[in-house]
DNA sequence: AAACAGATGAAAAAATTGTGTCAATAGGAG
DNA sequence: CTCCTATTGACACAATTTTTTCATCTGTTT
């Protein structure tokens, strides 16, 4: 028979043969195959209770010549379920035989990434990249090339609890005035991906260099604006296209609004209801 | 500031002082961590092809005070990822209770949302909109009110591979330009979610008049622009916030693009290295 | 109950790993 | 061009890890 690809089958097939110590390792060993790969084996051993020869010994008796090479089972078994998001939507991809649609492997990665964001953030610094967006005199966004419409979105969704939003560069020529204009109370927002806008890395540098506090959304852990950032944030962007997807950063976008919302309370909801029935009234009425 | 629990995190901290080999460790690193936790130094050493000693100084100069410090941060990464993808989905979308935090319930929704488009999608439909797409001599893009900024990501998207988008309404005036141009040749497509614009709306019945194919993207069945839209799309877009959600609207436009992209073959794919290095020399070189 | 076979853990031995040292090299300043 | 500094890899050493050895223990058979 040839030998399992997986350490369960490989333990299943000996397992009757097994005395009980092995059996406890070996029970031990298929519940915890991510501790089995990337700790050792005297880690394992201290965990599990079992002594480090009865580990050595369990190898050997699974029929693999070393222990080395039981636990690089366990590190294939760990790696296909840990493959990084990039892997995985690229295996996607070339999986044309499943018959993975376009939208399927889009919002397979898109999913990835948000799950991704939502586990991994850290709360602390969004809580205090809100509470610095709440305290702002005020707050500049700015997003270059790909991310322009993207922070045009958020400053739209910011229109409608607070007044002391711009959203910078809109017409490219702006971008100098608003940033000239940040102090100490002020935040700049900045939304940058591959490729990395300049302008949006000197921005981040002249806010910072200004005293005011940057949060820099970016999808790359060499992003030149993370620098500057008080609040960075890399934001998975992983995509099966050419192109990353924001799809996750929307989310955070999203979020943000939302926490800053229930931060303010009375007042926000107030100014939402009056700028929705403004817009409905001017949705009716408004001519092209 | 405090160490942050994130691998990705310490290392964007520090990136921009790194030297140029410790960059390239890092970057392994933050692409790897599944084998930085399971293997040893001497094998990612290997394995990236920086020497043993390089590694061991990466991980001081990040502010560990070990290697094995740094590979436990990798390890915890892991651990948090080993879970199947699906699992880890469905618990987030079904946070609703009372401890979730904000970006738990704004994801768990959105992934809701988009898994709900993959699924109930007509996908007949989605490829005749492609179609059109691909064959239509000008496209016409609109979105007001919140859909402005995120028509603007995917007319920036279509200009890396076609010359033919256009983006209508920019500066409000322009819209009428745009649409008394359509022909039967052309294909206007609209964004458009609660509350809806009325110059959508508008929008959406003068292409229609002028024999153009109209796709429409909203939230709700009672978009009065269904009804002039030759390709229809009700895209969910629930949210716990007062705003909808435009997550699974990107994913969708995300697709589109990329079905388009796969259709139009090589030419696109140059036209993409084209715009790239294009970007890429503007964003080294641009001025603020 | 004695003798034996197999299983087990402690400790020594062997192998491997991580880190400090140092010389070679590259890149920048004068 | 020359000097100087910072970076890098080779090597060696110390620490750690895995394996082997061996004495002890357990349970079974006669």
């Amino acid at each position: 028979m040839a030998l399992s690809a997986r350490i369960e089958d490989r333990i299943a097939d000996s397992y009757s043969d097994l005395s009980a110590k092995l059996k406890d390792a070996a029970d031990f060993v298929v519940a915890n195959q991510v501790d089995v790969a990337a700790r050792s084996l005297r880690s394992v051993s201290a965990a599990s209770g079992v002594s480090p020869a009865t580990l050595s010994r369990l190898a050997r008796t699974l029929g693999f010549e070393t222990y080395e090479e039981m636990r690089e089972l366990c590190r294939d078994a760990v790696g296909g379920r840990a493959m990084s998001f990039a892997e995985r939507a690229e295996r996607l991809k070339l999986d044309k035989e499943e018959g993975a649609t376009f939208l399927q492997r889009q919002s397979g990665a898109c999913i990835a990434n948000i799950t991704d964001l939502a586990e991994t953030i850290d709360k602390g610094r969004l809580d205090a990249a809100v509470g610095a967006l709440a305290g702002a005199r005020n707050v500049v966004l700015f997003g270059a090339l790909s991310s322009t419409g993207i922070a045009e979105y958020m400053a739209y969704l910011a229109n409608y609890f607070c007044t002391n939003w711009t959203l910078a560069g809109r017409m490219g020529a702006s971008l100098g005035a608003a940033l000239s204009s940040l102090g100490e109370e002020d935040v700049l927002f900045i939304v940058t991906k591959t490729p990395f806008a300049s302008r949006a890395v000197l921005a981040a540098e002249m806010a910072r260099s200004a005293g005011a506090q940057t949060i820099v959304l970016t999808d790359n852990h060499t992003c030149p604006a993370l620098q500057y950032a008080s609040f960075p944030f890399i934001v998975p962007s992983d995509s099966p296209q050419f192109f990353s997807s924001y799809a996750a950063t929307l989310v955070l976008m999203e979020t943000i609004i939302a926490m800053l919302v229930a931060r303010s309370g009375e007042n926000a909801s107030q100014r939402i209801r009056d700028v929705e029935s403004r817009n409905r009234r001017l949705g009716e009425f408004g001519a092209l």
